[in-house]
DNA sequence: GTGCCTTTGAAGGGT
DNA sequence: ACCCTTCAAAGGCAC
C-alpha cells in the first residue's frame, strides 16, 4: 500500500501502516504486545492479555487449582490479578459496551473506534448463560450447525465486530477438523483448536490460544457456558446434515470425505478495505439509493482512496488486529485452506482459457481487444474480463485529493481505469443519488463525480472496443 | 440455484 | 523479488 508512506509523526500510530509495514509491525506484535502489557498502555492488547490471563487461571483452577509452574508464574500472576479484577468488573458492568458497528456507522464516532478496546467484548461472552450442565463434566454436544447457526441473512461479523457484539453468533461444534489432525493435549478441546507445544511456541508472547474466551467458553470446558463461535468460522453450506443411522452406514472413507465436506470454513480475516466497506456500505447505500454491490464497491473504492492517511490508518490497524486475533485463534490456518472452496475455478478457468474459444482471454485475443480495459462484447457474460495486464501491476495509487487525481503517476489515467469502463453498467445517473441532489459528504461527492460514459480515450481504445462499448451502452439503455 | 460483478488488501505458490 | 491467483464482503443481476 503506497498510500501510507513512512515517516508519519504520529505518536505510537506513526508507524507505517501499509501492508508491508503492517507485516513488520505484525511480526513484532509479540514484543509490542508484551511491552504494552507491561507498560500498562490501556490498549486492546492489554485487555486481551488480561482477559486471557484471567481465563487461564480460571481454567487452571477448574483443572485442579494448580498454580502456574515455572518462572513465568510471577508475571502471569500479576496478569491474573489484573485480569480477575477486570473480569470481575466487566462481568457486571453498569452498561455493556455498545456494539462497535453502531459507533462505526456514525461518522462522529469513528474517532472513538478504539475507545472500546478490540477485545474487551470478550467479556461479553461471559454473559452467556451457562448451559444446564455448566460446571459439570462436559456432555456430548449435538451438532451445533443447526442449533447455533446464525440466522440466515445475518451478515457475518468481523472478528472485531464479533467480539464487540453483545450478541455474538453461536459456534458450530466442530469448528474445524484441523484440530482433529493435530495432536490433542486434551480431548475436551477436541471441538476446538488445540494448542500443541509447538504452536505454543509460535505465540511466545501470548497466552496459549485455547485460553481465548471463545474457546474457554466452549461447552467442553467445565464451568464455561455454551460455545461461542468465531465469526470467521462458517458452517459449510448445503445439506450436509445426515441422519445418524445414515452415518453408521457410511464407510470409513465416505465418512472421511464427508467430514471433509462438512469441515467448516474458517474465513480469511478482513483486510482494511473490507473493514472499511463493511462500515461504509450502508452509508453509501443510504446516500446513493444504490444496492448493487458492484456499484457500491466502486464508490467505496474511490472513497477509500480519498481517505486521509489517518483515516485509512484506523482501518489498517483494525485489520492488523483482526489478523492478529485470527492468527491466535487459528495458528495453523492458512488462506490456502480456502482455496477452491469458494469456487473451483482455478483449474477450470485455466482449462477454459486454453481450450474454450469463448473464454474471455481467447475472445479478446480473437477480437483484438485490449486485455485490460476493453469491453469484451463477444463474451456472453463477461463485460470486462481482465483487470490487470501482466506486468503492469496495480496502480500505486497515492491518496488522491479528488476524483481527477484518482489516476496515478505512471499508471493508466483515470479514464483508462477499468472502473471507467463499467460506466455503461453503472451510469452516472444511477450512481448519483436522486434523493440527494447535493452530496452531503465530500468523499461521496468525489466518489460520485464520475466521468460521463463514453469510449475509452485514445490510443488505448480500439475502434472495435469503442463499438463494443457503444453497443454495450445501447444495450444498457435499452 | 449458482456464479458474476466490483473494490482493495493479504497471502501463498510459482518463476 | 516479482508476478499471479484466490479469497475476504455484499447484493443485485444474469443464466
Amino acid at each position: 500500500m503506497p498510500q501510507l508512506d513512512s515517516g508519519g509523526g504520529g505518536a505510537g500510530g506513526g508507524d507505517d501502516l501499509g501492508a508491508p509495514d503492517e507485516l513488520l509491525a505484525f511480526q513484532d506484535e509479540g514484543e509490542e504486545q508484551d511491552d504494552k502489557i507491561r507498560d500498562s498502555a490501556a490498549g486492546p492488547e492489554r485487555d486481551l492479555a488480561e482477559l486471557k490471563s484471567s481465563l487461564v487461571n480460571e481454567s487452571e483452577g477448574a483443572a485442579g487449582g494448580a498454580g502456574i509452574p515455572g518462572a513465568g508464574a510471577g508475571a502471569l500472576g500479576e496478569a491474573e490479578a489484573l485480569g480477575r479484577e477486570h473480569a470481575a468488573q466487566r462481568l457486571f458492568p453498569d452498561k455493556l459496551p455498545e456494539p462497535l458497528e453502531d459507533g462505526l456507522k456514525a461518522p462522529e464516532c469513528t474517532s472513538g473506534m478504539y475507545k472500546e478496546t478490540v477485545y474487551s467484548a470478550f467479556n461479553l461472552l461471559m454473559h452467556y448463560p451457562p448451559p444446564s450442565g455448566a460446571g459439570q463434566h462436559p456432555q456430548p454436544q449435538p451438532p451445533l450447525h443447526k442449533a447455533n447457526q446464525p440466522p440466515h441473512g445475518v451478515p457475518q461479523l468481523s472478528l472485531y465486530e464479533h467480539f464487540n457484539s453483545p450478541h455474538p453468533t453461536p459456534a458450530p461444534a466442530d469448528i474445524s477438523q484441523k484440530q482433529v489432525h493435530r495432536p490433542l493435549q486434551t480431548p475436551d478441546l477436541s471441538g476446538f483448536y488445540s494448542l500443541t507445544s509447538g504452536s505454543m511456541g509460535q505465540l511466545p508472547h501470548t497466552v496459549s490460544w485455547f485460553t481465548h474466551p471463545s474457546l474457554m467458553l466452549g461447552s467442553s470446558v467445565p464451568g464455561h457456558p455454551a460455545a461461542i463461535p468465531h465469526p470467521a468460522i462458517v458452517p459449510p453450506s448445503g445439506k450436509q446434515e445426515l441422519q445418524s443411522f445414515d452415518r453408521n452406514l457410511k464407510t470409513q472413507a465416505e465418512s472421511k470425505a464427508e467430514k471433509e465436506a462438512k469441515k467448516p470454513t474458517i474465513k480469511k480475516p478482513l483486510n482494511a478495505f473490507m473493514l472499511y466497506m463493511k462500515e461504509m456500505r450502508a452509508k453509501v447505500i443510504a446516500e446513493c439509493t444504490l444496492k448493487e454491490s458492484a456499484a457500491i464497491n466502486q464508490i467505496l473504492g474511490r472513497r477509500w482512496h480519498a481517505l486521509s492517511r489517518e483515516e485509512q490508518a484506523k482501518y489498517y490497524e483494525l485489520a492488523r488486529k483482526e489478523r492478529q486475533l485470527h492468527m491466535q485463534l487459528y495458528p495453523g490456518w492458512s488462506a490456502r485452506d480456502n482455496y477452491g472452496k469458494k469456487k473451483r475455478r482455478s483449474r477450470e478457468k485455466h482449462q477454459e482459457s486454453t481450450t474454450d474459444p469463448g473464454s474471455p482471454k481467447k475472445c479478446r485475443a480473437r477480437f483484438g481487444l485490449n486485455q485490460q480495459t476493453d469491453w469484451c462484447g463477444p463474451c456472453r457474460r463477461k463485460k470486462k474480463c481482465i483487470r490487470y495486464l501482466p506486468g503492469e501491476g496495480r496502480c500505486p495509487s497515492p491518496v488522491p485529493s479528488d476524483d481527477s487525481a484518482l489516476g496515478c503517476p505512471g499508471s493508466p489515467a483515470p479514464q483508462d481505469s477499468p472502473s471507467y469502463h463499467l460506466l455503461p453498467r453503472f451510469p452516472t445517473e444511477l450512481l448519483a443519488s436522486p434523493a440527494e441532489p447535493a452530496p452531503t459528504s465530500p468523499g461521496l461527492s468525489t466518489a460520485l463525480s464520475l466521468p460521463t460514459p463514453g469510449p475509452p480515450q485514445a490510443p488505448r481504445s480500439t475502434l472495435q472496443s469503442t463499438q463494443v462499448q457503444q453497443q454495450e451502452s445501447q444495450r444498457q439503455v435499452a
